[in-house]
This record gives C-alpha cells, sequence and structure tokens, in this order.
DNA sequence: AGGGCTCTGTAACCTTGGTTACAGACGCCT
DNA sequence: AGGCGTCTGTAACCAAGGTTACAGAGCCCT
C-alpha cells in the first residue's frame, strides 16, 4: 500500500495516472511497492526476464548496452516522469530485457508487477502515455544510432560537451563512459580541444570557451 | 476506394484490421489508396515530414541510415503483414523521419493518410498491434546497436551469411551494403573466411561449409 | 611531512577498417 | 572474335581509435 505523500508525489511526476478510472488507481496504489535503492544498483541485465514495471519517482536510471570485453554504452536515462522503454519492451514482448539498468544516483522506485502493468495497460490513457514515450525514445535510439555509426569520437565529444553547460565538472573516465570509449583516448581529444581554444582544461573541470566552435565541429 | 481484391489481400495480411468496428474500416477502405513502386523509389526520407502510414501488401521497405559521405546502414525491413515503426513513431510524436525507406523490389502499399491513421489508433485493437511491431523492433534496434558498437565486421558478416542459408546468390557489394560497409573490405573479409575453410567463394555466390565454424566466430 | 588515492598526460605500438588504384575474370551482346 | 560492363582480387597506404605502460600532479588523511 502507497502511502499518502509518495502517491502525491507519484500523481504528480505521472499526471496520466490521475486520469485513470478508481479501480485502476486502487489497484495500482495496492500492488505497487515503493522501493529505494542506492546508487549503483543494477535493476536488471541482459537475457534477465522482467520482474516489474519501474516508475521512477526521484534519481535516475542509466541504461546501458554492455559488451563483452567490459565497455559499455549508454542507450538512455530515465529520470522521474519517464518510463523505461526496454521494460515495456519487455512485457509487451515476453522478452527478456537486451540492456542492464543502474541506478545512476540513490533511486526511489515504484515497482509494479507484471501482471499489473498488463492491466494497466487495457487503459486507453495509460497506453496513450506509453505510447508517446516509446515514440520520443525511438528517434533517440536512431540518434545514438546515428552517432555511432558515422560520427567520430571528437565530434560526439564536443556533443556532449555542449549539452552540459559553460562549466562541466567531471572526469574524462566519465566523460569516456558516456561515450562508450576509454580515458586516454578522451584526454587525447580534449588535448587537441584545448589545443584549439575550444575549452580549457582542469582538474576534472571543462570549460567551455568557444560554444560556436564545438558546435561547429560537433554538427560536420 | 479499395477494390475486393486488394481489400482481401490487406486483410489476409493484417488480419487485426479484420476485428475492427464496421466504421473504422469503412473509413480505411474509403480514404486509404493503393499505390505500386517499382523497386528502387524513396518513400520517405531524413527531415521529411510524415505524409501518410504505409501498409505493405507485396514487395519491401528497406529502411536505413544515410551517413553524409555516402554510405548506408540497414536499420531495418518493412515486409508484408508489418509496419513501419519511424513511421508510427513520426505521426505519434509530429516529428519529421529520422531516417530513409526505399522499396527493395516492385512494392504494392496501402497508403494511410495521417489523419485516419490517428483515427484508426484509437481503436484499441489496433492500437495494440502497432505497439506490439513497436516493441518487437526495439529489441532488433538494440541488437543492431550492439552489433555496430561492439562486433567486428568479420562477425557481422559471418552472422549475415548465417541468415541467408546454405548457398547464398550474392555479390560482395550487396552484402557490404547490408552491413554499412564497402566491397573491397568484404571482399577481405570472404578471402579469410574461406582460407579458414568456413565458406567457398565462386562468382556471385558464397556456399557455407561450415555453419558451426561461422556461428563460433559470429557469436564470440 | 609522508603515504596513498584518484585523476591526468603522454608516448609507443597495434588492430580495424576505409581509400586508392589497378588488373584480371566472367559473361553477354553483336 | 571483339568489346563492354559487372564482379572480384589484391596491394599499398592511411586514419581512427584502442591498448599498454608509465610518470606526475593534486588532494586528503593521519
Amino acid at each position: 500500500m502507497i502511502e499518502a505523500p509518495a502517491g502525491e508525489a507519484l500523481l504528480a511526476l505521472y499526471p496520466v495516472l490521475a486520469r485513470l478510472p478508481g479501480a485502476a488507481r486502487e489497484r495500482l496504489s495496492s500492488r505497487a511497492r515503493i522501493v529505494a535503492v542506492p546508487a549503483g544498483t543494477t535493476l536488471f541485465d541482459e537475457r534477465q526476464a522482467c520482474q516489474g514495471f519501474p516508475f521512477v519517482l526521484s534519481g535516475s536510471i542509466r541504461v546501458i548496452k554492455a559488451a563483452p570485453n567490459g565497455r559499455e554504452l549508454p542507450l538512455y536515462r530515465v529520470t522521474p516522469g519517464e518510463t523505461c522503454i526496454i521494460s515495456s519492451a519487455c512485457l509487451l514482448g515476453q522478452a527478456p530485457y537486451n540492456a542492464r539498468g543502474i541506478t545512476e544516483s540513490e533511486t526511489r522506485l515504484l515497482l509494479l508487477p507484471v501482471e499489473d502493468f498488463q492491466a494497466l495497460l487495457a487503459e486507453s490513457a495509460f497506453r496513450d502515455f506509453v505510447f508517446q514515450l516509446f515514440s520520443e525514445r525511438i528517434a533517440d535510439l536512431m540518434q545514438l544510432i546515428e552517432e555511432v555509426a558515422f560520427r567520430k569520437l571528437d565530434q560526439r565529444l564536443a556533443a556532449l560537451l555542449l549539452g552540459k553547460g559553460a562549466r562541466i565538472h567531471t572526469t574524462h573516465q566519465h566523460l569516456a563512459d558516456e561515450l562508450g570509449s576509454v580515458r586516454e583516448i578522451v584526454s587525447r581529444l580534449l588535448k587537441g580541444l584545448a589545443e584549439q581554444g575550444l575549452v580549457a582544461l582542469s582538474r576534472e573541470q571543462v570549460d567551455i570557451l568557444d560554444p560556436a566552435g564545438l558546435r561547429r565541429l560537433a554538427g560536420g
């Protein structure tokens, strides 16, 4: 059973749930349970059957593809108010997961058992909601495929930096993880960017000096 | 208006349409039109608004991502009975296309105008159908991302060959196209496979000699 | 001050895959 | 037979990115 404060938060983040008929909401609140997991927890993994459908209340889930040799490629993130399309796809297609989901920070989520998710899908409002997220994510995945297949790493790095504000607090290792590459290469490329006067480097920090230049690099 | 024979074929390929209420079927058959397009026609392209939703009656559509330098990466194929998730996603998200669709052979399709597709989505049977296809394709796209990001070309080539029977009638150029690579590399790799006794090569033909060996290569 | 941790810089080297540039092979048509 | 177009083989070269292997630098803690 979900207590009032959590229920409020849930409805604020997922307004679609407020539009459900009473019975569906009853079922949701009686069957789902709230879990708090620390950062770095693996919520699901490749070839595993889907145990439940997550609504993220706080924190975020990082969904990645892991290579046999240990490298990883981030696919997307699930933040509060969003849903995880891989979970939806698995539940819909009765297929096992084909990616890994890891909490990025401490995360509170509402976990809905499989059968109840199926039941919820009978509600057209909810179905439309999931549908909408689906189509947005598809576009993201297309974008990702394009980047991985066609863009060079310096372009991808430039694009990544542009999405993070003027002063970025991070490590080279972390940037490499976000690109699915390795630390040394990112250091090399960052040095190149610095030599072109596009960024300035210091410990755990990257300052964007020339956003327009970066954009030019990223877009070519 | 769709004549009876085409209507029969449509219902046979897309049984979900037979389960629609009368009004929806009326609308479908009065508003959709049948088009026959020759092989190699570009049906839609990147950054273009979606003009209609296609049901494939015969032939097939090859959906690809095109790189600025002219190379292409196949994303998936739409064959009779399937739907094009990119089209669905565009229509749902009001976004422009982010890939290119080209007929692979002479293709007959039923083209449904945007508004009518939206209306059709109100029918839960149809929505479920699209949903299902969506989730299957998502899995395919994940697979593709994994291959492009992590697999070496010889592994991908091996996997490609395995999906085509024991005697494959094709050109190196065509195989390269399917992998998003170039002819010379495919020739080189095929030579390698032949030297390992996995395949035998002749003009426009590849014979699989050792499927188990190929599988081992593809899977590692 | 000294030890230990994380983060960064960097050089040498290797593998993969793409590019360029031909030469020959096969098949078909006239 | 001669000519042409497509398909294949192959070699030399190149660029990108990954791997290995260290050396320092900055920081925190005791």
